[in-house]
DNA sequence: TACGTGATCACG
DNA sequence: GTGATCACGTAA
């Protein structure tokens, strides 16, 4: 069942990251469905260096960061690469959850179509590579993600502090202290993690 | 380890 | 207008 609009409005964006291991990504394009599980996030909070929302900056990339939790943050990375966030908290205050990596689920085929020829475990385990697999560009920014297009559901899994890892989030070397922040979280054992 | 890639943002 | 920058992926 679909997560929702609760679960993405809470205030403490480092527990919506942790809480969204185990959930299902799911998109439909074309009437053709493509899904997995979430193995990898990443918190970000307008009151550290490290996202684009620090200290309330507001601009026209990251507008969507300053809606209510529900809503998808899509940017350009590197001129190359789109990259999915998840919108949470309430409207002005701008944090968002960075989906680093996915477990593929359903839709494998489309899913190869649209990465090309890769292996299993490199389909979806950068967060470059999964929104390719999924079709997400940034004709997704600003969907809310209880809708048809895309959104995030609950399929049972049981997870708890025991199944995840936490350790210093990615290529933000940039933010000085607040890259040390322990705000990347993984799903401990999974072969889809993005990278050591 | 190196670099392609192009939108974005802070300057004027 | 312009130039530095960048929440990555790939080949090597």
């Amino acid at each position: 069942m679909k997560l929702e609009p609760s679960f993405y409005r809470r205030k403490n964006v480092v527990s919506v990251a942790k809480s969204l291991i185990g959930k299902l990504l799911v998109t439909t394009i074309e009437g053709s469905q493509t899904s997995g599980i979430i193995v990898e996030t990443e918190a970000y909070s307008w009151r550290e260096r490290g996202c684009h929302a620090y200290g309330g900056r507001k601009t026209a990339r990251n507008e969507v960061m300053f809606e209510e939790g529900g809503r998808a943050y899509v940017y350009l990375c590197y001129g190359v690469h789109n990259l999915f966030n998840v919108v949470t908290n309430q409207r002005g205050v701008a944090d968002a959850v960075l989906v680093r990596a996915i477990e593929p689920v359903t839709g494998l085929e489309n899913m190869y179509r649209r990465r090309g020829q890769v292996s299993l475990y490199q389909l979806t385990s950068g967060p470059g590579k999964l929104t390719r697999a999924l079709g997400i560009d940034r004709t997704y920014n600003g969907k809310v993600l209880y809708d048809d297009d895309v959104w995030i559901e609950d399929i049972g899994m049981k997870i708890n502090s025991k199944h995840i890892e936490a350790g210093k989030r990615i290529g933000i070397d940039y933010a000085g202290d607040d890259a040390n922040l322990p705000w990347r979280f993984m799903m401990k054992g999974n072969r889809w993690i993005s990278r050591i």
